[in-house]
DNA sequence: ACCTGAACACCGTTCAAGT
DNA sequence: ACCTGAACACCGTTCAAGT
């Protein structure tokens, strides 16, 4: 009935774009190769994003959906607080060796408009806060979650680039690197005056 | 005498990349800006650089060495082992808030040929290693310095990258997590027959 | 109202021709 | 032996013309 219903969405295009940067990378992603993609010319994509940009930039909140999906899920699973946080922990990797391009996505982008939006990290950053407020109190629970998060951030982040070609074993590493975080976390650098 | 003595470098190429690099972002580092930064046209490049992935690698690895030089300086600066992690702990930040681009590179490239070389990569770790043995023995000397380098790199890189939006100290944030750190290391988690 | 081919500006890279 | 203009393939983006 209507001249033309689109062919194509916005949301096809995004899934499209996203699967190509984990099959190729970033570089891979051309407005061609999408519009191939999804069964269109290029031109045609400019009808569902602005540019290009706009387009990454819909991928990196389509990952980080995900993500802040995996970490909040099943939020009652264990009963001790660091229980908990290993368990954040593990399902923070798992997703990030699943998804490296898409992770690298969210910190990527230097230039404003195009990085990933306020609400969404704060989304990422929940959970976590909420674990920390059951280990050291709600004052320190910022820092704290912070520390954690560039923890677990800087280890998958070099584990996925290729920063730790020395061997070893990873997986002892990172469930070491909790541990310490943990104890560090209630030892006597921090008391709960802090 | 010679026909056609060189009116560049592959140095002076390199310098100029970065430096349009930091200042302008990695798309901005273009053949034809850094052609006109040196005084040449793009064609000519190729006489001293493979190709663009090629420079790129040479500015990675030119931050890598001024990093690492950075970081090994001065080693025998302070006198107990924790005040010299501060101290590394402090120089690596500074670096990467001066050069945020260029530290950026050391991580993003995922293909091969293109990353930081091996070599670079344990010029970098090494300081870090050496002081983690005075603290925490030979034998968990590599893990512990993974889980110091995984904080630092996440802490700074999500400090530059813009995630921590939610203000607070950040300042007082970093020099906290170092005690974490330096706490759980030393704690009940990691007791010396690690 | 969406799709398309053609066109434009731009970039990486090559190469024959200059000196 | 290095430099250059011209050329090629490719990409992002626009737009008039189709249906």
């Amino acid at each position: 009935m209507s001249p033309a219903p689109s062919r194509t969405s916005r949301d096809a295009i995004t899934i499209a774009a996203r699967s190509i940067l984990e099959q190729d990378g970033l570089d891979a992603v051309t407005m061609q190769a999408v519009a191939e993609c999804v069964g269109v010319r290029a031109p045609s994509l400019y009808k569902h994003v602005a540019h290009r940009d706009a387009l990454i930039r819909a991928v990196s909140d389509d990952v980080a959906g995900d993500l802040a999906a995996v970490l909040g899920s099943g939020r009652t699973g264990a009963r001790d607080a660091g229980r908990r946080l290993r368990v954040i922990a593990e399902r923070y990797r798992t997703f990030v060796r699943r998804n490296p391009a898409g992770y690298a996505l969210l910190f990527a982008g230097l230039d404003p408009g195009q990085r990933t939006s306020d609400e969404a990290l704060a989304a990422l950053g929940e959970p976590i806060v909420a674990v920390m407020a059951s280990i050291v109190g709600e004052e320190g629970a910022l820092d704290a979650a912070r520390t954690f998060t560039a923890w677990a951030h800087g280890f998958v982040s070099l584990e996925v680039s290729g920063g730790f070609r020395l061997g070893g074993d990873v997986d002892a590493a990172y469930a070491r690197g909790i541990d310490v975080i943990l104890s560090g976390l209630s030892g006597p650098a921090n008391p709960p005056s802090g």
